[in-house]
DNA sequence: TGGTAACAAACAATCGTTGTAAACTAGGTG
DNA sequence: CACCTAGTTTACAACGATTGTTTGTTACCA
């Protein structure tokens, strides 16, 4: 089995989606930019190489690649969803101040006992944990904004 | 025993914000309502009592509460914000199919190791915890639907 | 070579939300 | 009581994110 790690090319393909040059740079660039982007980040590293590049593509396109599991679309509040193309379990660190998230390489709900979830006849598929507070900037920026002059 | 006024309309006071027949109207409803209203729920509840009622004075309401910490507006990425006005921490059951928002009384963090979260520098003001999937009624349609007994 | 199906582009429309400015209301003052 | 002021609500326009529609455009196949 291999590990499709840098695959999103390779899943289009298996999905039967032509990889149109449209499909290649939106699937380069979400292996390429760090953290995670928005649709609107996308659009506008793409429009850069390829000036043409509708908006509507952006997200069809993400769309399609969320739709066959190969990346995921995050909504933390701060409008807009995000790219998120790292599908370990994990959390995220959503500051409420600059908007930046952040991933934590943890999964505070491993050991839970969800063993309550049974009794409401729900079938999980997916579960987010999300911390919302201060990140180290804008902590800093706005206690000294606050105590400063 | 029921509380008239329940304490929604006490915070209003007791921050030095007016008690016109909107906010009580608005706290109200809050109260009332099951589940987690979102301000156009809350909008079409009050127009029938009060036509007159203005969005924009829901949206201010709640802002307005959500400030002084009466109630909490989560983001579940349904489109829109939903009043929770159960405070205490516990865990949201979203289903994907009709969008619907469940408690889960229990906090499947509590008991999680945080620590490596100190190395990120981030202070943590809430967290929120969501578990996606099929409710029950929509796993019974869709199953039904789809392999058609 | 023309036909067809998938796809992308342009652009308008939609949804949830917010900004603005005018109008209203209650309480205090003479 | 008419008047002033601060706080509030309203109508309405605007906004950002997303989606629908329509019209090309492209690759591919008989």
């Amino acid at each position: 089995m291999k590990q499709p790690t840098g695959g999103l090319v390779e899943r289009l393909k298996d999905n039967g989606l032509k990889l149109t040059p449209q499909r290649h740079l939106i699937c380069q660039l979400i292996e390429t930019l760090p953290g995670h982007p928005t649709a609107e980040d996308l659009y506008e590293q793409a429009t850069a190489v390829m000036p043409s590049m509708s908006l509507k593509t952006v997200y069809s396109t993400l769309y399609e690649l969320a739709g066959m599991g190969a990346i995921r679309l995050v909504n933390v509040g701060t409008g807009g969803f995000r790219v998120e193309s790292h599908l370990e379990p994990h959390a995220h660190l959503v500051c409420r101040s600059c908007g930046q998230v952040t991933d934590v390489p943890v999964d505070p709900v491993a050991d839970a006992d969800l063993s309550v979830l049974e009794q409401f006849d729900f079938v999980v598929e997916q579960r987010e944990v999300i911390f919302r507070g201060l990140c180290r900037e804008c902590g800093l920026r706005l206690s000294g904004e606050g105590s400063g002059s």
